[in-house]
DNA sequence: TAGTGGTCTAGACCACAAT
DNA sequence: TTGTGGTCTAGACCACTAC
């Protein structure tokens, strides 16, 4: 390959695939020219093609799969909203987001009653090793894992009461259910952190290993009392995040 | 190298490095051992010496300087925190953030009057073309960029008061200059995305490329009246950011 | 001058996919 | 059987850094 402006043939390589990919010639989907088309198109050894794709699927914009190539990985509506709209209604906190998205939502679920870890018992202001319900959920959209989320209650709060296991009481959602209990949640806190998948994230997110994803840490509270907290994981590049917050108008 | 697992060498020899850095074995800074080291150390091709340095390198742990070697990248308060409490105080929005953390906050900025792109006048809601006030902006913590951000507000608001240019007047800060000319900020927008750095903003914040960072679309209202709009780019893993919402208590 | 990481070549063997 | 990407070897030249 020439090598002008001093840019590395790899580089160069991966801008003009990105190009394609981002103006829509190369579609969501498609297969991009194998490694050795590379070689031969730009002149380059097969280490040369790898890198240029390998940036690409550094920048989550292809996967790779072996044996059959690599492919396109931007869906069209690329990224979709989540978004901060805490209110008392009765609705799932964020399947529902997805849906109004036009997309069809389920989801699934698993509960089980165990010891709260230090980490959890902090978050929760309480003892490690107090009973805490925790839920595992796994969220798709259009049949497709687009978010998982781990959420811990302290049966403190919620054990006897009929929302106890919180997919199987007569309200959803976790302030609809606390206001069920008498537990009026003022406010929402949100940590947003960005990192690369854990390996069983991606696995159950379908994404490859190493993409990187939004991990947050949602707690509701009632005055100073956390109600529920929960880890939250979604891939970065599928979300977008969105907050409204009030100016307080104390001065 | 012996291969157990099924593993491949350079993710072995990457979590040898990775536990050793989480750990704390290698330090903030230290460096890590060369590609020739590694090569000697576990018997393989410089090849996956490489891979095993480039697998650290993307997940942010490291960073490599031709000529001298790779060293951690964790600093120690490694995620900075940013929040969201906007108050009606006379304080630079996010630098005092910085500061409050212990940390020697200044900056630097550039001013101009210029017309409104689409994008802009979209987010402002005025007509492209309009023209707005344009400040850049360049945080620095202890000396080291932190942030760059590129703030618009549009002159049909602010010009000829003693605000016009936020750095130069009486009071600084969206929300207290806005106060002083009358008009009032209710709410504030917040849209995060996580994408890599671009050329330009990896080197104005002194980042390797590809590395991933937040960027947030900030936009103050008042009611439905975009007062100022704002683009802000930070390294994701410095950051943490953290977001109160208020329950609704509408029913 | 010696050591470092950045780039690149020219091969190799493998498991897996498609046919 | 052929093509694919994943892994890996054994070199090379370069620019930059430290001494």
């Amino acid at each position: 390959m020439v090598n002008f402006e001093g840019k590395p043939a790899y580089l160069q390589i991966a801008d003009e695939l990105r190009q394609q990919i981002l103006d829509g010639r190369l579609a969501s989907g498609a297969k991009i020219p194998s490694e050795s088309e590379l070689m031969a198109a730009h002149d380059v050894s097969r280490t040369v093609a790898k890198m240029a794709i390998g940036v690409l699927r550094t920048e989550g914009l292809i996967y790779s799969h072996p044996g059959k190539g690599s492919f396109v990985r931007v869906g069209e509506p690329l990224r979709r909203r989540t978004g901060n709209r805490y209110r008392r209604q009765a609705q799932p906190p964020f399947a529902s987001d997805a849906s109004s998205a036009g997309k069809r939502a389920d989801w699934e679920f698993e509960t089980v009653r165990e010891s709260a870890s230090p980490v959890v018992a902090e978050r929760l202001k309480i003892t490690p090793g107090d009973q805490v319900m925790r839920t595992s959920y796994r969220y798709f959209a259009d049949g497709k894992p687009i978010q998982v989320s781990t959420s811990y209650e302290p049966l403190s709060i919620t054990g006897g009461t009929d929302i106890e296991l919180p997919e199987e009481g007569p309200v959803v959602g976790v302030i609809a259910r606390m206001d069920h209990i008498g537990r009026r949640a003022t406010h929402v806190d949100e940590n947003v952190t960005a990192r690369t998948a854990r390996d069983h994230e991606a696995e159950q997110l379908g994404i490859p290993e190493n993409v990187q994803v939004f991990a947050i840490l949602r707690t509701h509270f009632e005055a100073e009392t956390p109600l529920e907290t929960c880890d939250i994981v979604v891939p970065s590049d599928r979300y977008e995040l969105v907050y409204r917050i009030p100016v307080e108008e104390s001065d």
